[in-house]
RNA sequence: GCCCGGAUAGGGUAGCUUGGUUAUCCUAGGGGAUUGUGGAUCCCUUGACUCGGGUUCAAAUCUCGGUCCGGGCCCCA
């Protein structure tokens, strides 16, 4: 036996099911936002993922070389192929852009719950503008996802990653060592940050004043804490947010959420009950366009881990019933079967999802497979129906059973 | 990449400590019975010790390694 390779996953039927359907909640949530579905390469230059990276990326990415000698990779995120996409196909459409995508993503992780290394991102790119209104949009946007599932316990965090990185800037700290200093800022290592600070020359009052910032966390009561331009902006965000209706968020301007592009609010969620890998959404405004060639673009963006959000509904008791046929077509005697397969043919091209037995079994076993597919009706064409143009319509879930005459079969069961 | 735990029919499990007949039970799949009606019952049947090496007269059981899953760390673009 062959099995899945390490860190992916088969998914079943019913989990197709249930997997479509929240896709297209997400979808829908998106849409109602005034976001686009875009779609791109599964991989892609390798470049595309090395350009803004550091060495811990390069060792989670799946590199390859094609017959071509080509260095490509696969996708280990979707914000960089996005932008590649607006720079190369949609620079000079009218802003702001606003697109989604929906798609797996491949990182060489060690996988445990929630984290697979095939795993699929929902996530969201709102281009070409850099207002509070711009952030609060998208952070309203992930919030109204996590909402429309249903999910009770999680947490928005805020934060303003520009902030701490003028602090650092500020305090002599070498630009190229800066991710060096967020890292363990990030991870709350303040026992380990102080002496790397230190060791740049980082006086001890303004180490405590950058520990002081990166603790800044609560409701919006702590902005006024916020030095510079940054309390004023957040401020704006979240005034239009509460206006659209989200209030549950907290503000942490030690979210920094690693070393990566971002350059002035960031924001995360969190689901608690799904211990080590927690996190179930992250983001933040930005600027990658000019590294792929392109003017310098502001853009906000998020993504959410779709197999992450799916285990925290589970989590939370959430069970999705897989959905059924309409119709199981029977024939009571074996004389009936072309009958069977007439009435079964004229239910799919009226759209009605219908099937019927192909193994030559006796109508006992064949009701027991409909019923066995969650099928709403059983269609019994026998005989003595037939007689009158008619069937019988057995209501699967009820038991109840009326004869309908063939013409109107189609509209009862449509209901 | 590091530490730790696990893996027995399609799904869920007993057996493993203390090696010993045909590997337990539930469920599921196929067939049959009740002969024009499913989720009930009965009968027949299919189907598993994760893989490879070692110890032994004998391994599901002890041992080593691989694979995969899970808990934590690293990382999380």
């Amino acid at each position: 036996m062959i099995q899945c390779p390490r860190g992916t996953r088969d998914f079943l039927p019913d989990d197709m099911e249930k997997r479509r359907f929240y896709e297209n909640k997400l979808r829908h949530t998106a849409q109602t936002f005034g976001f686009r579905e875009i779609e791109t390469p599964i991989f892609e230059d390798a470049e595309l993922f090395i350009l803004r990276s550091g060495p811990n990326v390069l060792n989670e990415l799946y590199a390859f070389k094609d017959k071509g000698d080509r260095e490509l990779a696969l996708r280990p995120e979707m914000t960089a192929p996005s932008i590649r996409m607006f720079v190369n196909s949609m620079s000079n459409d009218p802003k702001p852009i606003k697109i989604f995508y929906f798609g797996q993503c491949f990182r060489y992780e060690r996988p445990q719950s929630g984290r697979y290394r095939e795993f699929f991102q929902f996530g969201a790119e709102l281009i070409g503008s850099a207002t509070p209104e711009t952030d609060a949009e998208v952070i309203c946007l992930a919030a109204a996802m996590i909402k429309n599932f249903g999910i009770e316990n999680y947490k928005v965090h805020i934060g303003h990653i520009g902030v701490l990185r003028e602090a650092i800037a500020n305090a002599g700290v070498p630009k190229e060592r800066t991710a060096e200093v967020l890292q363990k800022l990030d991870k709350k290592l303040y026992d380990e940050a102080r002496p790397l600070l230190e060791s740049m020359n980082v006086a001890s009052n303004v180490i405590d004043e950058i520990f002081t910032l990166t603790e800044t966390v609560g409701g919006t009561e702590v902005l006024s804490k916020v030095p510079g331009d940054a309390g004023d902006y957040l401020r704006q965000v979240t005034d239009c947010m509460h206006a659209m209706g989200v209030d549950n968020y907290d503000i942490d301007l030690g979210v920094v959420r690693g070393l990566d592009y971002y350059t002035g609010m960031v924001f995360e969620v969190e689901a608690p009950a799904l211990g080590a890998e927690k996190q179930i959404c992250g983001g933040g405004s930005y600027t990658l366009s000019e590294l792929f060639g392109g003017e310098k673009v502001f853009s906000t963006g998020f993504a959410i881990g779709f197999d992450r959000i799916l285990l925290a509904m589970e989590k939370e008791g959430h069970v999705y019933e897989p959905k059924g046929i309409d119709a199981y077509v029977l024939s009571v005697t074996d004389d009936m079967r072309l009958k069977a397969a007439e009435i079964v043919s004229m239910l799919r091209r009226e759209d009605i999802s219908a099937d019927i037995d192909i193994m030559g079994r006796k109508m006992q076993k064949a009701m027991k497979y409909a019923s066995s597919v969650r099928s709403k009706y059983a269609v019994i064409v026998g005989a003595k129906e037939m007689e009158e143009e008619s069937v019988t319509l057995r209501d699967m879930t009820s038991g109840e059973q009326s004869v309908v005459k063939i013409s109107e079969l189609c509209s009862k069961i449509k209901g």
